[in-house]
DNA sequence: AGCGGTCGTGAGAGCGCTCTCTCTCCGACC
DNA sequence: GGTCGGAGAGAGAGCGCTCTCACGACCGCT
């Protein structure tokens, strides 16, 4: 076997086949104005060179690459623990990538050395478009693509001033939360604390403010401790409220994957859940059917936001007009747990 | 702000800073033969007209992408399911195309219209070397990808009589479960099932082998069911191995995962881990610390495989030679299930 | 028979970059 | 003072492709 063989190109397929570079190009991105025997010609010769385009020299002049990056700026560890939102995303991603044959590419941008190599990726024109998710802060990413003319495409308002305004998809917090307490308190809880998210993250910040306000409005002192939706930093935020407040008697938390980690800590504890403690989680990831007990969760439509992600970035990348924002509702989902 | 202004080119930053497209690109390369104010000049003129390199065209010319892609033939929830394996391979992978200074590009190839997406895209070098994890059954994409020039190190021993002979770096399946079933045997387990992965991946064979080698060469019979990985076909088969022998005392699962799915239903059917059944999973993902009880099992050193795959690979796109096969050794880590 | 119109094909420019080759200029050496 | 060498800059070819435009052949119409 030989590697790397010399490669055909559309010049040699030319050749062969006894036509013009132009014919081939023609055939091989299936114009349908070329003869029929022409086309079998092409056809037999691009077969026994074995050519494939070289896709540097096709988007150099068309100036597009059919690809499309959703770009995650967390470690690995991060984006694949089993809280199960990233997955639901790209599913959801994909599914609309696929549709529009175009091609997805992940792109991990934990450290900030990638970070760099990632937007000089993107601002290279190696992707028509970028869908970013899991945004850390005010991430000046969003505002500085946008800038260099790429379409972009947020998952969860963009924090920071916003200098250039993009278009973004997320989900109710607020609302789903407000439902969340309302439960508690409807089922008669008095002393109801929260694990909160990352407070450099949108979804952390509209979580708790949405706990906070529902208990404001129901004239309850609020507990907090802060996670980083590891379950891990659920167990010790679980524990740490314990001992701040041992008299609660529900909690919410910002994410399943903490919920669980709470979970551990309160068998630990000798706290009965429901009986002695009420647990709501959020997310509603499919571990959440599985915890001990089943677990109370606010559904958020993980899928869906991916779906509505790359619909919306197509239609940018389109020349189309995009809302500026699209929300998705969510959803209290009742087990055992509350 | 101006949407998709006029991207500047290398012509436009020359012109500006009055030099030849020459001198602009041997400053953005880094070269040191620039004199120093001219050098300052060109930084300028970039600077001030937002000069990014179109990587499409340099690629062209240089044939090189410095991107690398890990290409998972799985669909997004299988990929990040709570199986903590892939992620771990990606961070490995990460951690040293990092150091490269190589970008990293993630593609899921779940269904067949991606897969022959990912397939163009692959051999229309849009990447300089591919890493394929998670093979099915006789996948003919390294083989495809190799025969094409371009290189490729997979994850696990590629299936089907390897046409083109494709260097992979796996772990020593077969040890690790021996290990496993030797540890039930010595601690007087007598009926000891197993849960196999599924039967078109290297790591389903091989770990279903070992059990069986082990077994035979201990007399004892064995009691196969087989799931395919996720925790819910844990539960399933679990289920099943209970229904055809109601009297065995232990049972080794091919991944953590499944196992996890096992002891709900062990617990469902008021068996007592590791009284009554004794446990052990394959993986060591972290989870397995969680379970109740804490999970026995046969630990692969998973970002390790990760790094040790992208290593082969820088030195097979550098056209260096390297060893047609890297094994990885596992090892038992004895927790309360076993 | 002559005309415009259509259809299929080829010629050739050029996408934005790198890199080799050439040219100029200046200092050093005999 | 003349020659040589080397360093720094520019000219220009060309990477592999697409796409516009021009051209020739052939159709049906008057």
């Amino acid at each position: 076997m030989s590697l790397a063989r010399e490669r055909p190109t559309l010049e040699a397929v030319a050749r062969r086949a006894g036509v013009s570079r132009a014919t081939v190009s023609r055939v091989v991105n299936g114009s349908t104005t070329v003869a029929g025997p022409i086309q079998e010609a092409v056809r037999r010769a691009v077969q026994e060179l074995g050519y494939v385009p070289n896709l540097a020299a096709r988007s150099l002049v068309t100036q597009r690459t059919d690809s499309i990056a959703l770009i995650l700026p967390e470690a690995a560890n991060r984006v694949f623990s089993d809280d199960q939102v990233f997955p639901g995303i790209i599913r959801g991603v994909s599914q609309e990538l696929e549709a529009a044959d175009k091609q997805l590419v992940l792109m991990l941008a934990g450290s900030a050395a990638s970070h760099d190599r990632v937007e000089r990726y993107a601002t290279g024109r190696h992707v028509d478009g970028v869908l970013l998710a899991s945004l850390h802060g005010a991430d000046p990413l969003p505002g500085t693509l946008a800038r260099m003319g790429i379409p972009v495409v947020c998952s969860g308002r963009p924090l920071g001033h916003a200098p250039a305004p993009v278009p973004y998809v997320d989900v109710d917090h607020v609302g789903g939360v407000a439902r969340a307490v309302r439960h508690l308190l409807d089922s008669g809880r008095r002393r109801i604390a929260t694990i909160a998210g990352p407070q450099d993250m949108v979804a952390g910040i509209e979580r708790l403010a949405g706990y906070r306000s529902e208990l404001r409005d129901s004239r309850r002192r609020s507990i907090v401790a802060v996670g980083d939706f590891t379950r891990e930093s659920g167990r010790i935020a679980m524990r740490q409220l314990l001992d701040d407040d041992p008299d609660l008697d529900a909690v919410f938390v910002a994410s399943d994957l903490m919920a669980h980690g709470a979970l551990v800590t309160l068998r630990e504890a000798g706290r009965r859940v429901p009986d002695d403690v009420a647990v709501i989680g959020f997310d509603d990831i499919e571990m959440a059917r599985y915890t001990d007990p089943p677990l109370t969760t606010v559904r958020q439509p993980i899928v869906q936001i991916g779906r509505e992600m790359a619909r919306q970035l197509l239609r940018l990348a389109a020349g189309e007009p995009v809302e500026p924002a699209v929300m998705l509702p969510t959803e209290l989902i009742i087990r055992d747990s509350a």
